[in-house]
DNA sequence: ATAGCTGCAAATGCTTTGCAAGGCC
DNA sequence: GGCCTTGCAAAGCATTTGCAGCTAT
């Protein structure tokens, strides 16, 4: 059982980065699948090293950092900003919003539903809206 | 008129430092009124310090940095984390939101009643709401 | 075979820090 | 004078890059 899910899911991986235009390597197959196994997730490029150190899989940090920004430019993953030391992403693609434990350096996801806003302003000039980020900052 | 101007910023400046705890100082007086006199501002730290040196004041970059940072815990600035890769700091210290415009780097105040958050989610367990940040991204 | 990846180590860029010299009260 | 501030240069960190070797197709 466990076992199939792990097979479904690799499949899955595979299929993904091909869809994408990405090689399915094994380091970017282990990455995917320690990103997108385990539902919505947010990592910095230090943390999956170390998920991916700790499950044996032998990728340098450099390769974790172009790894995610590839993930990041295929639409895969979202990069989250809400502190200027660290990048976070967060696999979670869709339209929501994040609080930010300042304590734990810790992100967490806030349903789209959940934080309505009203009343935007429009765009400037020859400007276009990219996305609309709002982070609930928590001490 | 423009000299009574400037004598009364300065005053102005050296009574904010006080009031803040802060010596005022020859370098923080002029990154001071550099920030405070011109209206709202965004900048960061290397921007601040090219404009101190157009203006034939000597600073170092650290002191820059130094100060941004002792006039941010003094409440005269506010931190705003839009870039992972940068610092910027606004004059505005009020409730109000930003326009990032991606292309240039830039940031442009969004007044607080220009963008309508209803529906807030209330703050987990042990944690208390420090700021909701709305960055809407321009491209 | 070959175009694309990866690993390593070095480089980069922003920010912080240590310490001696200088300036405000 | 005493203590806080500053400047400089060096250190620190997260991230990126260059290049030789490896791998998927």
């Amino acid at each position: 059982m466990l076992q199939m899910e792990t097979n479904r899911t690799y499949s899955n991986v595979i299929a993904r980065l091909r869809a994408s235009g990405l090689r399915p390597t094994r380091q970017r197959i282990a990455l995917a699948k320690l990103l997108f196994d385990d539902g919505d997730r947010h990592v910095t490029a230090e943390l999956l090293h170390a998920e991916a150190k700790t499950a044996n899989i032998r990728v340098s940090l450099a390769t974790v950092y172009n790894t995610l920004h590839q993930f990041t430019e295929a639409g895969l993953l979202r990069e989250i900003v809400v502190d200027s030391q660290r990048c976070y992403f967060d696999t979670n693609t869709g339209e929501h919003h994040h609080f930010f434990f300042e304590k734990s350096n810790r992100l967490e996801d806030i349903p789209a539903d959940e934080i309505v806003v009203t009343s935007l302003p429009s765009a400037p000039d020859g400007t276009e809206i990219k996305s609309v980020d709002v982070v609930i900052h928590l001490s």
